[in-house]
DNA sequence: GAGCAACCTGAGAGCTCGCTGAGAGACTCG
DNA sequence: CGAGTCTCTCAGCGAGCTCTCAGGTTGCTC
């Protein structure tokens, strides 16, 4: 499969280059569009397996988007990027046919699993199931973590650490990469927090086994699998 | 089973939209029509399993559609949309025919479940019996619930929130999900309603035994099997 | 081994989210 | 027409989550 092709439409420059440079970098083949007529004539020329549709545009709308595609029978799935106070009133009928919707500001992480469950989910992509490493599972449909069985319970930060460390395993991944794709992008703070995050999450995995998550001096975390018990020396 | 075919007819695009949306989601092979004419030129090409026909058309209305698809001895069970004051008493006579009916404004889970229980009954769909998640048990037929063999009364919107969660169990499903589904497509109100039936249905059936129903912070509701008591330790 | 940088983690403040009681209005049924 | 039921809104409460900060520990470098 070389590169599933997904167009991003946004009119703020900043927002599509921060999700395409994210996506490509994903394997996906990207376009970009900075207004609802744009869009449109991309999805005829580009024939995008996925769009992600700022709901806020200077011309059309995301929903009139949405419906002249619908109405052109272009069958593509949708996610919606939406303020998050805009939300409660217009957002209604997003999710009927499948598609879903992120509010802003959003975390790549996050903004990368939706999109990847959506293509699951409408056939496009490549098959789903739990993510695995080792005696790890985390099942995104049904949001559980077991190691070795056990259920885990994690908060939504701490969910979408694991999954980023998982999906990239046994990559190490330094903090501000970490930062850039679990916390969101307007997030302020500083690097400590991922030390903070990683702290907990070992406290709620790594004590029902042999740890998994490793720390690389100055470079950054990784899951890696344990290795047999060192004999002796 | 690749995609049982069904017809909606509706003259307003947003309501066919909608509908196609959703079943194609659900897997059905979707066609629409927006005339009676156009309806009974599409059973003909199309050969659908079932159709959903408005009874207000411009030209023919849904009434007269089916007697000349009666005449023309094409045996499809027919789903009629009807506002809800207009003519419930003519349309009674139809649900003699084994049809169904459903009257508009309606919710997604509601349209989904008689097309579902249509093609039951009428041999086209796969076995039916009732929804069963550990020991609860909702019965589509008889409006029934029981948890542990004690039966559960339950009002309109609890038992459409609850098949929700069985059908879909154990995946998470949003609040924006639920919302889509589970509530007419007309209704306008926010997220905290769902809440507030989540409450009321934990009052009715997680009372008589370990709960079912799961909050997953920040992103839904699940239905889910207790844990067995945990063995000490 | 001293000094330093990187990392770990406990404690706690502020805030968000979800839960639920109370009640208004619509509808149904007798 | 009245009683009861159902749906939906609103607001207060409480729990849990996120993030900050600071002191302690580890391990590298020279």
């Amino acid at each position: 499969m070389s590169g599933t092709r997904i167009l991003v439409v946004d009119d703020e420059p900043h927002i599509t280059d921060l999700v395409a440079m994210a996506l490509r970098y994903e394997g996906f083949e990207v376009e970009t569009a900075a207004t609802g007529a744009a869009a449109l004539r991309a999805v005829e020329e580009f024939r995008p397996a996925l769009v992600v549709l700022d709901v806020m545009l200077p011309d059309l709308d995301g929903f009139q988007v949405a419906e002249r595609l619908v109405a052109a029978r272009a069958r593509v799935p949708i996610l919606f990027l939406t303020a998050r106070d805009a939300v409660e009133d217009k957002v209604r009928g997003l999710t009927l046919g499948g598609d879903d919707y992120v509010t802003k500001p959003f975390s790549l992480e996050e903004l990368v699993a939706r999109i990847r469950a959506l293509l699951r989910r409408t056939g496009t992509g490549e098959g789903g199931g739990p993510l695995v490493f080792v005696d790890l599972e985390l099942d995104e449909d049904t949001h559980e973590v077991r190691r070795g069985g056990v259920p885990i319970e994690l908060t939504a930060t701490e969910f979408r650490l694991l999954r980023y460390l998982m999906v990239n395993a046994p990559r190490v991944l330094s903090k501000a990469q970490i930062l850039d794709h679990v916390w969101n992008y307007d997030f302020g703070g500083d690097a400590n927090i991922v030390e903070t995050y990683v702290s907990y999450l070992r406290r709620k995995v790594d004590t029902l086994g042999p740890p998994l998550i490793q720390t690389v001096r100055g470079v950054g975390y990784r899951l890696a699998a344990p290795r047999a018990a060192d004999p002796g020396g």
